[in-house]
Parts: C-alpha cells; sequence; structure tokens
RNA sequence: CGGGCUAUAGCGCAGUCUGGUAGCGCGUUCGUCUGGGGGACGAGAGGUCGCAGGUUCAAGUCCUGCUAGCCCGACCA
C-alpha cells in the first residue's frame, strides 16, 4: 500500500479524551474514531489488525477441532426468559422492541442462542463431542465505558460452546480450549497467564481468566513467578488426547495465579516469597465448564446407548478480540508510539523514501515494493511529499516492526537501511539482500 | 448509579470572572526555498462558540433547563 493513496489520519497531539496509551495511540495512529460512549469506528488501520488477531483466533480454534459458525447479533428475548437470564442480566442487556412490540435484544453473549440450535437439531450422543463457535459483535451496556477499545460497550469477541455426553468429556473440552487460547495469545506475541476465576453471572464450576499484565489492566493480580517462564512454544499438540491436554493444563495452571476475586492468602505465601509477585492486568479471555446449566434450563438433552435421555455437558469459552488489540499495545508500545509484534502487524514493513522526488530514490522504493510484495508481504511505503521527520514520526507512530529507509546517502553506497522499531538497530544493506532479509523474518509468522 | 469536571475550526487550547468586530499553536490549501528525525518564508480556506429557552440595545461571556463526553468509586470479554 501507498501511504498517499490510503487513509490513516494521524494526530500530532492527544485527544483530550484519552487517558490510557493503547487509547491515546489508537487515536492516534488512526486506528479508531469514537462514534458515541464506548462504541467506535474501526478505520482501516484499525480494521487490518482486528482482521488479523481474528484470523488467528480462526486458524487456532480449528487446529483444535472446534467448528466456525455466526449467529446474530439481535436475538429474542423469549429464550432468555426460558432460561431465566432476561431478568438476572439486569440493565447491562440493551432490550429492544421491534415493530411489532416484540422484545429483542443485542447479544451480550450467546449460549442461549447456541444451545436452543443444538437441541432442535442434535438428539443423539453419537453427534458429541460438538464444540461451535462464532466471532460476532457483542453489546453490554457498560455504566461506565472507557480507555477505548479496553472497555467498549460494543465490542467483538469469539465466543464458543461445546456439547458433551459426560462431565470428563467436557473437561477434556475445557482443557483443549486452554491449550488453543495459550497458543492464541503467544502467536499474538502475548504473554496471557491463566488464572483461577470466579464464574460470575455466567456460572459454573470451573473457570479460568487469562490476563495479560499490564500497569493499566484493571485487575490485581497475584502469581507465581515461575509462571513466566512457561512457554507453549511451537511443540505439536494432539487436541484429541486427552492425557496430552491435561499436561499442558496441569503445567500451566499448577503455579500460584489468581487475580483478587479468588486469592487464597494462604496459598500464597506457600510460594517461595521470591517468586510471589503481584501486578495489574488485562482479562482478554475466559474459559467456562458449568455442566447442565443451560441444557437443563433449554431442555438440550441427547439419547445414550441404553436410550435414557441425558442433558448435555456444556462449557463457554470467549476471547475478547478487539479488547486484544488494547492489550497488544499496552504490552508493546513506547513513548514514540506502538510496536506490533510481527505476528498482528497491519503491515510486515514501512518503506520511508527520504526524497520523494528524486528519481533515484524513487526508483529504489518501487524496486524494495515490488520485490516485498513478489514475496507476499505488504509494504506500507511513505510515498507522501514530506520530510524525513515527519515520515519518521509517523513510522514509529503507527508501529510497523520493521522499516526501511531509503535516501540518496544510501543509495550512493548502494545501500538501504532496516531498522527494527523495538530495538532501534539499524543495518545496512543492498535491495536485494533487504528484500530478502525482511522475507527471512516472516517465514512462517504471516 | 453516587461524586467531580468539560463542551469555542480537523486536533490541542485561550477568551467567560468584568457582556461590545471570535483568537493562538498544530494540521490543511496554494507558492517559493528546502530535504537523513514533526523545516523556513509568503498568501489563503475553515467556527449557527454542544442544544433550547431567558435577561439585555447587545450574549462565547450572565440566568434556567437539557444533551453529550471525560475522570474517581461500585460492576464486567
Amino acid at each position: 500500500m501507498r501511504l498517499s493513496q490510503y487513509f490513516l489520519p494521524v494526530l500530532k497531539e492527544n485527544p483530550a479524551e484519552a487517558q490510557i496509551a493503547s487509547h491515546r495511540l489508537m487515536l492516534r495512529a488512526g486506528m479508531i474514531r469514537q462514534s458515541s460512549a464506548g462504541i467506535y469506528s474501526w478505520l482501516p488501520m484499525g480494521f487490518k489488525v482486528l482482521r488479523k488477531l481474528e484470523n488467528i483466533v480462526h486458524e487456532e480454534q480449528v487446529r483444535a477441532g472446534h467448528i466456525p459458525m455466526l449467529m446474530p447479533t439481535l436475538q429474542s428475548a423469549d429464550l432468555w426468559r426460558e432460561s431465566g437470564r432476561y431478568e438476572d442480566y439486569g440493565k447491562e442487556m440493551l432490550r429492544i422492541t421491534d415493530r411489532h412490540g416484540r422484545d429483542m435484544l443485542y447479544g451480550p453473549t450467546n449460549e442461549e442462542l447456541i444451545t436452543d440450535i443444538f437441541r432442535n437439531a442434535v438428539g443423539s450422543y453419537k453427534e458429541l463431542p460438538l464444540t461451535l463457535y462464532h466471532i460476532q459483535w457483542k453489546f453490554r451496556d457498560e455504566v461506565r465505558p472507557r480507555f477505548g477499545v479496553m472497555r467498549g460497550r460494543e465490542f467483538l469477541m469469539k465466543d464458543g460452546y461445546n456439547f458433551d455426553v459426560t462431565k470428563e468429556a467436557a473437561l477434556h473440552a475445557y482443557n483443549r480450549h486452554m491449550v488453543s487460547y495459550l497458543r492464541t495469545y503467544e502467536r499474538m506475541g502475548l504473554q496471557a497467564i491463566p488464572m483461577r476465576a470466579d464464574t460470575g453471572p455466567i456460572g459454573g464450576d470451573y473457570s479460568h481468566e487469562f490476563l495479560v499484565l499490564a500497569e493499566t489492566g484493571e485487575s490485581e493480580v497475584f502469581y507465581d513467578r515461575a509462571v513466566i517462564d512457561l512457554k507453549l512454544g511451537d511443540r505439536e499438540v494432539d487436541f484429541s488426547n486427552v492425557d496430552e491436554c491435561q499436561d499442558i493444563f496441569d503445567e500451566f495452571t499448577n503455579p500460584y495465579a489468581r487475580t483478587d476475586e479468588t486469592h487464597d492468602e494462604a496459598a500464597y505465601n506457600a510460594v517461595p516469597e521470591e517468586r510471589r509477585m503481584s501486578a495489574r492486568g488485562i482479562e482478554v479471555g475466559q474459559i467456562f465448564y458449568f455442566g447442565t446449566k443451560y441444557s437443563d434450563a433449554l431442555n438440550a438433552a441427547v439419547q445414550t446407548p441404553d436410550g435414557k435421555q441425558v442433558p448435555v455437558h456444556m462449557g463457554s469459552h470467549g476471547i475478547g478480540v478487539s479488547r486484544l488489540i488494547g492489550a497488544i499495545i499496552e504490552a508493546n508500545h513506547d513513548d514514540k508510539g506502538i510496536i506490533w509484534p510481527e505476528g498482528v502487524t497491519p503491515f510486515h514493513v514501512g518503506i520511508v523514501n527520504l526524497k520523494q522526488g528524486d528519481s533515484a530514490t524513487d526508483a529504489a522504493c518501487d524496486q524494495l515494493y515490488h520485490g516485498l510484495v513478489a514475496q507476499g508481504l505488504e509494504p506500507l511505503y511513505d510515498d507522501r511529499d514530506e520530510r524525513a521527520g515527519t515520515k519518521f514520526a509517523s513510522m514509529d507512530l503507527i508501529g510497523l516492526p520493521w522499516r526501511l529507509t531509503v535516501g540518496p546517502r544510501g543509495l550512493g553506497n548502494g545501500v538501504v537501511e532496516l531498522t527494527n522499531r523495538r530495538t532501534g538497530d539499524s543495518e545496512e544493506m543492498s535491495i536485494e539482500a533487504a528484500i530478502d532479509r525482511v522475507s527471512q523474518i516472516y517465514v512462517g509468522k504471516t
């Protein structure tokens, strides 16, 4: 993409309403604009990152054997009356009346709807296990939306639901989600620590939340520093293998890690003192096993081999996709702007033309640009007629992890400059070598 | 939902106390010079001062009501 033909309205100054880094930077980098309290438009740059995260979530869900679908944002109130949550959910649920006077609502989550779909289509144990998920906009009418997309009213969430005949099978689904979520966050360049959680209004017995450590996090967390060293890495996982998933679950949940909601002073004090850590964290996902809570309420049962009807065991699992962008920026920025992890960057590399209009420099930039595109990469070429400082400042702000700087001085020696946004380290090399280097960096990361 | 604050050009702000031609910086448009970290000079464009009433010869400024947004607390992907 050529910047001169893109839509990237960057702001030089901090908007007054933005208090935390991710909110400020998303506004300044032209990713979002507020439409009303807690509701945002996603401008091209923000939309691009959102789609990248969605893709990662999809890939990892499918890898774990879960099946994508799509449910509507608007739901009928009837189902929610049936589960009893129409009253329980309170004012956070946006209620709407259609022209016929029917009560509708903008879905804050989808347990009822998915269970309804399930009960109407599945009657036999033979069709289980089954895990369905979708990525859809949700609406929760927060009393006080804040921090940009971190606590919006409208937000994009991946929510999934598993249906199993037995508790054991459902707990395997729980573990499978634990593993696939860990992988998902790692691919995004995030460390999200699973912590024992409250089950909240969704209810149930087992729940873990995934927290990204950040000073601006809304939750207070306590953990054993040993969890920081845990990495799933690129190990091959067989998601159908119960023991393997259980082992990974144990590995990641054995060290003490809890939020203030479930914090247990005695257990925490059992951790060696030098490893006891407390910090703040951003919640970027949560998994639940809630047994037959919804299948009982909504009468979702399957027939077993011996002819009995049994309510299915269920769980639900969510990742706040739009919130993740905020969390990634909170964890990856400096005073100049964002620093995207390579797995989620909106463009792979920026090209800065230091002397727009100079025929040799323009030609070198074009060569780089086309060479990178030919390698399957997406460069962002700043071809505006701006001075070097302005271009550098824009690039730093939007945070592409790599920058190629092209100017007459370097070209005189036959080189361009490749700079790492995070470290600031630069290296000079020929155009061909630069194309090759950048492609190498992104092997396995696009 | 309790407490505090704000609303003036695309963004950041002054002007309101003490009513009298709506301003500054950045951005933006045109031109010239410039060209390796937000450059210089010159000339422009851009505002029903959040909305509705009221007081007054006259309201951005005073009064009343409303709306929207932000911050702190109680709640949540």
